[in-house]
DNA sequence: AATAGTAATGCAAACGTTTTCATAAATTAG
DNA sequence: CTAATTTATGAAAACGTTTGCATTACTATT
């Protein structure tokens, strides 16, 4: 065979077994229309017999883009980033990007170093979740003018590009809909919103919305638990125990809701009957729930491929560097799905 | 501010602002013992000053390693894949990996596709979920000699490395437990298996115990449903409003069992009074469920875990060609997890 | 037939590192 | 006090590409 061992052949082996120059070669890659057809079949060949592989990390050096994009998120394991990783892959994907992916567990110092670390790789873009932050993160950022973009939040003044819907407004939706069914005796599951400005939106339009309404849960009302089945199904379980139990919850996310749907089912209460369930996100299979989860839609699929196409754009548009490079913001809608786990009282 | 706009600084303005030579500034990186520790705190400075980042796609053309692994897997929206790619993710990062990763959507040939774009970017590595792939694929994966690890089939004669378990068994393990309950009329809903080496092993293995105990279910009784709770609800749907329904479905893994105890569910019969519905996987949250999912258990964290550490390992044993590369087997036990879906007849 | 234009190719510099080798200065040993 | 060693640094050659410029050989226009 014309292989050399270990496979390692270079533009150089190419071009010698071609008999043309390195140029002839690079530019039958690079621009095909430039070289005689007959010149590029023979170079073809030789790729093929040699098993040549392009490096990619030589054009990067060499100034050109290096065609991968960052996506750094708290979490892979999860079924609402799982979806929107997806969608986002999907998308860069079909521009010929390649993913660099990473997860920081809720720690936004960790985001901090993945960042750099992706810089070091030289990415094309960055794409984070949420708009929270460390002002170490937005100073890099800023710094190396790379192109960024915010996934699943929308802020009219977010300091970077994003796409995403307004997460105070789905807490609102939740907590108004529970209310327009008549409950005054409402729970809210929700998790730490320490770095999540997700939770917190939606926790804080929640709570507003129920403060107006004179509906404020008691403290022993609003229990705190990561988005994770097991761990809700857990730290709701006292909700449930004591004699005046709340008719509805409120939860952050339709994870938790699963858990804490789970635990009513656990203690033999049905739901709507006795208690109504409300999540917030309509993640995959949400729908399909027996019986079907009340939640509000996030349009998780279109978010992440939106996000996807707009970080590419961002991209391109980097490359002319005469025009200021302006942030990109899109709102996404979410609605309420009134399904069959919240019964009017 | 020191800063160059676009905060492109490379190691000659380090150097400058430092007043020493490049070689000085690369070795206070790669081998600060070598260097005057007041230098290297000037250097400091420097980069500090200048915002600079190493160029790792610098680092990788000299021939240094890119410190990049790939992952390959069929999808990452599904709760099974994105265990083991979180598990992965943090192997392989804790060892100062960066992950690339890609879907395929169960092609093949993208698989392929998405290989030689990885080995344009020079990974040190790739992972790919099972052994089922084109013969381009592992021709590649040889002739390039490229350090690759299998992950989730276990096979004693497999082409390459891998870590995980062996599907057949599950697949026996789940029929014969549904058998040893005292069911006979057992139906099976399983995802298509062409290229898909997981779900073709489990139905093998199910179908020789239904076989040798006389139990194969009839041609109705076996329904195909990719791995996604809607559809496998919606395409069970047939299987329980005949008369003669089956008294127990054996699922190709725990979404599908989701799937069609939600069918059941709508069509007010009860899990497991009216029919037993059993699992493979034991997905985050099958635990949980009300009532709990009996299922195999697949060990996801650890096998995850475990490939991106002999990832890890066959990456650093790559370095000494001398030694002849050998592959590294790991065969990750399973267990029956007997909850609360199957009873007995 | 002379000129201008076009198509195809090669040469060599550049990209940002790492590393080998050489050199200078400082330290230790004899 | 000289010789040998160690410590700290720099010069320059790689690594594998891309691309601007130069060159050659055609083709089309006058």
């Amino acid at each position: 065979m014309a292989l050399k061992k270990g496979g390692k052949s270079d533009i150089l082996d190419v071009a010698r077994r071609a008999r043309v120059s390195i140029s002839t070669v690079s530019r039958s890659f690079n621009h095909p229309d430039l070289v005689n057809p007959a010149t590029r079949k023979r170079i073809e060949h030789a790729v093929q017999a040699l098993g040549y592989i392009r490096n990619r990390a030589a054009q990067t050096i060499h100034g050109r883009r290096s065609s991968t994009i960052g996506l750094i998120v708290p979490t892979i394991d999860n079924a609402i980033f799982a979806e929107v990783i997806q969608s986002f892959s999907n998308a860069v994907d079909q521009a010929g990007f390649t993913l660099l992916i990473a997860s920081h567990g809720f720690d936004l110092d960790r985001e901090y170093a993945v960042l750099r670390k992706f810089l070091e790789h030289r990415v094309d873009g960055v794409a984070l979740i949420g708009l929270d932050h460390s002002e170490p993160t937005f100073q890099l950022l800023d710094q190396q003018a790379v192109p960024v973009i915010s996934i699943w939040n929308y802020e009219a003044d977010s300091r970077i590009s994003c796409v995403g819907a307004k997460n105070y407004d789905a807490g609102r939706m939740a907590a108004e809909h529970l209310l327009e069914l008549g409950h005054r005796r409402i729970a809210l599951v929700f998790p730490a919103t320490i770095g999540n400005d997700r939770a917190r939106g939606r926790l804080e339009g929640a709570m507003e919305v129920l403060h107006d309404q004179g509906a404020l849960p008691p403290e022993e009302w609003t229990v705190q638990s990561p988005y994770n089945i097991a761990e809700a199904k857990e730290a709701c379980g006292a909700l449930f125990d004591s004699l005046k139990c709340p008719s509805a919850v409120l939860c952050g996310n339709d994870v938790i809701a699963q858990g804490v749907i789970y635990a009513l089912l656990k203690r033999g209460l049905k739901v709507p009957e006795d208690v109504s369930v409300m999540g917030i996100g309509d993640f995959k299979g949400s729908k399909e729930m027996e019986p079907a989860l009340t939640t509000i839609h996030f349009p998780a699929n279109e978010i992440g491929g939106l996000a996807g196409w707009e970080m590419c754009q961002l991209i391109a548009q980097s490359e002319h560097p005469n025009e200021a490079a302006s942030l990109i913001r899109t709102k996404c809608d979410i609605r309420l799905s009134a399904r069959a786990t919240c019964r009017a009282v």
